[in-house]
DNA sequence: CTGTTAGCGCCTTCAA
DNA sequence: TTGAAGGCGCTAACAG
């Protein structure tokens, strides 16, 4: 089924075939012919054929740390939505967490696609750099990188994290223990600073580390009580999670023992028991963003750094008064 | 950085620097020129140019209801590993539950693709008809369909269901709601057919129609309430999480007041409070199952239809002894 | 407005 | 074992 057939059926020359596809002008009688024949055919243009003579494969790339992570799902489904209405698919790689595979995959995804998403990357700058320097087309999402040029959505994981800090002191808490994400996120460096402020306003905080998933929110815990806190705070919902589970094994009741908090404001953070206060990071706009900055530089147009998104805080009933 | 950049560094013709990247014999002096002009050049070939001349992508297309359900993600990731072990790539596209498109979004997925995999397909037999006469290589993940004669790889459902059923009945459960899932899924179907085998073990059982998500677990369970039941059986973990946060709402006591069973044992099953029993469908054989028949069928070979895999049972703690 | 033609980068006969 | 040459399906000049 290639175009040589429906132009031969159509009685018209391969170019006419090719103007009717992209919708150039052509005589509304044969484009009519044409329309009709590719239909009968059933044909579709090679993509391969397309891409190499056109250099362009309407395909952007995105690799996230964790598609299991509803979070990162949230920013992908947006972000395809808009990829979909502009003709573009997206091509998904997923590191699986590890930082020394990033580059790598995003090196060989480059082969594929005309634009590159790095969602919340963990490699290290200099990687950024290298990538930077193989495309122009590359944008980052929650990971701000200074001095790379590259364009940015990011949200504001520093004033979000304050400010839930902000309402555990508001509660009476004095002592709390921050269960630390993975050291090369940058969200995690935001998050830490912020709490590290937080100290500023008479919190006394201990730094646990746990990682990014329920598993490791799960086995933080125990380490994280040492210290006596009131509140544990999460680095994001899965880790919020999985510390609520290993609460409830310890028979320490949510808010009445200790009071806990996530973010990102995942769907579950609504369904838990007892359901999670948290910050809802945008994830729409972020996709949105990011469709937005990768396909203007797709265009060769500039793509304006975005200011941080704001993250409103969701109270709900895993905080509560300072126990005592 | 096309071949014939790297054929001129190397001093050899194009077709030399071809043999040597696709690993056919070539004098090893030459070969290592080759090798070290297209290190220095960081040449990579062009897949539209590969794929254009060979006709393949070396590239799987699998479409799912719902990237956001974990259950999917662990199929994926199973998938994603055997399929790049052996050197392809997977280009996945969420449904959005939406059984209308699903036929759309195949047909224009296996463009791109040398083969499709679909993953709890809803479309209708029609449909998958219609794919079926578009490529041979298209292999189903959890949904039989007879008469078709499409590779399948798929749990035990049924038996599943049976077999949670059975559990509850040991407990005394007489009176069971069903929150049941998407009409037209195919586990849907058979659990559904599962759950009305029990009442031959004097289970009298509710249908409560909701769907596939959280968010119907959640708003099924004051309808299923009224039915009076001792335990719920959700279609689904995700149903059954979205239905233990409405019990909670209600002040119902899990499994003191109501029992409470899911399927496919996700991450967060494990993770809730109460803990989830339900049935640990195999995601990991399932997606190592749908590698497996896809890249039989692309090589050609004619692909077995596998048995149907068993899912355990997980009894944790949302069960318990019928109230009365 | 339409057809002819020259490649896009690569693989693969076919000769040497 | 190697090189020359044709062509995969399509788009974009360039003519007409």
């Amino acid at each position: 089924m290639t175009i040589r057939s429906v132009a031969d059926a159509a009685g018209v020359s391969i170019a006419t075939v090719s103007r009717v596809m992209s919708g150039q002008s052509v005589r509304s009688e044969l484009a009519d012919r044409v329309r009709s024949a590719a239909e009968d055919l059933g044909y579709q243009p090679n993509p391969s054929a397309q891409g190499l003579v056109s250099g362009l494969n309407r395909t952007v790339g995105v690799v996230v740390p964790d598609l299991a992570n509803p979070y990162f799902n949230g920013v992908l489904k947006a972000l395809n939505v808009d990829a979909a209405r502009a003709g573009f698919r997206t091509l998904v790689a997923d590191s699986d967490n590890d930082e020394n595979e990033e580059l790598e995959i995003s090196r060989n995804l480059l082969r594929y696609v005309d634009g590159l998403v790095l969602v919340s990357p963990r490699m290290p700058s200099e990687s950024l750099h290298v990538l930077a320097k193989e495309s122009t087309n590359v944008v980052l999402v929650n990971r701000v990188a200074v001095g790379l040029g590259l364009p940015t959505v990011a949200v504001d994981a520093f004033g979000a994290m304050l400010e839930l800090c902000g309402h555990l002191a508001r509660l009476g808490h004095k002592k709390l223990a921050y269960l630390e994400g993975p050291a090369a996120a940058w969200q995690s460096v935001e998050r830490r600073r912020a709490v590290e402020h937080a100290a500023a306003f008479g919190l006394d905080v201990a730094f646990v580390p746990a990682g990014p998933s329920i598993q490791h929110g799960h086995d933080a815990v125990d380490e994280a009580l040492t210290h006596k806190p009131t509140a544990l705070v999460a680095f994001n919902d899965l880790v919020a999670l999985g510390a609520l589970s290993r609460l409830r094994e310890l028979n320490l009741r949510v808010p009445e023992d200790i009071s806990l908090t996530g973010t990102d404001d995942i769907a579950f953070a609504r369904f838990s028991t007892p359901s999670l206060t948290t910050t809802a990071a945008p994830q729409r706009r972020l996709g949105e963003g990011a469709w937005g900055l990768i396909s203007a530089v797709m265009a060769g147009e500039s793509a304006e750094e975005s200011p941080l998104l704001k993250a409103e805080m969701v109270v709900r009933d895993s905080t509560g008064p300072a126990a005592r």
